[in-house]
DNA sequence: AGCCAATCAGGTACGCTGTTCGCAACGGAC
DNA sequence: GTCCGTTGCGAACAGCGTACCTGATTGGCT
């Protein structure tokens, strides 16, 4: 017992042990800090330094940081809900709403779907719900199935266009300003070269929509494309 | 000159110096190792060593891996090409399935796409086409500039999810087989719980189109959407 | 009440990563 | 022949995901 130090109260007590996150903890931490200091941040040690436990521990409760990015994206997608009214137009319109508020909510999503099939709870019943709501139009469930494929593939791929610069942005570290002035000369350097008119005159004479006008245009184009082929109309 | 070996002509000689890689070859290096084993394979150790190289001089040509990703992404890009016909329908369908064939062809790409603003030269050059593809529906640049943003959005969005399974199966590391396998009765389970009808019916009672027949109704049904809110049709 | 077996947090360590530093060797200029 | 800018790259660093194993804690049985 010699190196036992001399005061034995001073003698800096372990925390108590038990303390055990539990998955639904670890999930939520980890896309508190997805969200606020983006994917690179998130790392095991990071989640474990914010939970206050041991790194080790959490894979007690996850096999490994892929699957923890699996339930984030379900846990995420947990919080969408839709009303089903049966006016199928305004339904798939308000999915479609739901589903980009969610990427947009949560900018590491996009870049994380893709290679992951979405075969959790929560993303079964937001495609349940999704078929659900295409059902009115038509009694063909394959046609139904097309209809929910293809505003979900135009509502996930206008959301990643609408945020690679945002997202690029912050990856940088600059400011938008800074992002701006730095990509400003490049963009004008291309338009002055002369060959690429048509990108020319869309930066110039092209009217700024914002992008939630952007996006309303192209649902409209895809829900009207749905309303020609649809058997009745 | 004490510590000088012994049997001097013994003493490992330097390989020449001089094996330069230049930026082509490291990118045309780093795609092959992206498609051949998965962008996990790809570190630039693994570049150097397959050009024969040493690690730290990849950096005299290319500033850091993620530089090195977005110049794999714009050569990617380089390698399409479309002849325009004039006919805005068939030269937007020939873009879109130019874009889907440079997807699958590298399984990496839709994952990195997310968070990049496609700003390379080979980018432009095929917003360029796409921009001149559907030039001859209007002389409008906003609306011509819609219309590719919804095509390029859906071509992207199947695309990503068409290859959401193919992804997994290839990290998981299984054979096809072994995947449904695995896959399988989980489905099963979820269809016999009997809370995703509409899913189970998907399921059961869809035909099973071909990822091609998908996309080709998926495209139709944009570009009708199209056709129904141009100008004049 | 007392003990033991099962449980579980987490320190430590390994192998990997991207990236930097500084030196060594080369090629051209004078 | 001697310098000097350029270029390849070995070694090292910080940080990562994760496997292993120790030692504390606990609940249940006696």
């Amino acid at each position: 017992m010699a190196d036992e130090p001399a005061l034995v109260w001073a003698k800096e007590r372990r925390s108590p042990r038990r303390q055990a996150p539990s998955v639904e903890q670890i999930v939520r931490t980890a896309i508190a800090i997805a969200d606020a200091e983006g994917l690179p941040a998130l790392s095991m040690r990071r989640v474990a330094a914010d939970l206050g436990s041991g790194t080790a521990s959490l894979y007690r409760y996850v096999a490994s940081r892929d699957e923890l990015l699996d339930l984030m994206i379900d846990e995420v997608k947990g919080a969408e809900h839709t009303e089903l009214t049966g006016d199928w137009r305004a339904d798939l319109a308000s999915v479609a709403h739901q589903v980009r508020a969610t990427l947009l909510r949560h900018p590491w999503l996009s870049g994380e779907i893709p290679g992951r099939p979405a075969l959790g709870t929560n993303s079964l019943r937001r495609h349940e719900a999704a078929l659900a709501a295409a059902a009115p139009l038509t009694g063909d469930i394959t046609f139904a199935a097309g209809v929910v494929d293809v505003v979900l593939a135009y509502v996930f791929g206008t959301v990643t266009q609408e945020l690679a610069e945002l997202q690029a942005q912050r990856r940088s570290g600059l400011t938008k300003e800074q992002w701006q002035a730095s990509v400003g000369p490049y963009i004008r350097e291309v338009i002055e070269s002369g060959e690429y008119p048509q990108f020319a005159r869309r930066v110039i004479e092209g009217e700024d929509r914002t992008a939630e006008e952007v996006f309303a245009f192209g649902l409209t184009v895809v829900l009207d494309g749905i309303a020609a082929r649809a058997p009745r109309s």
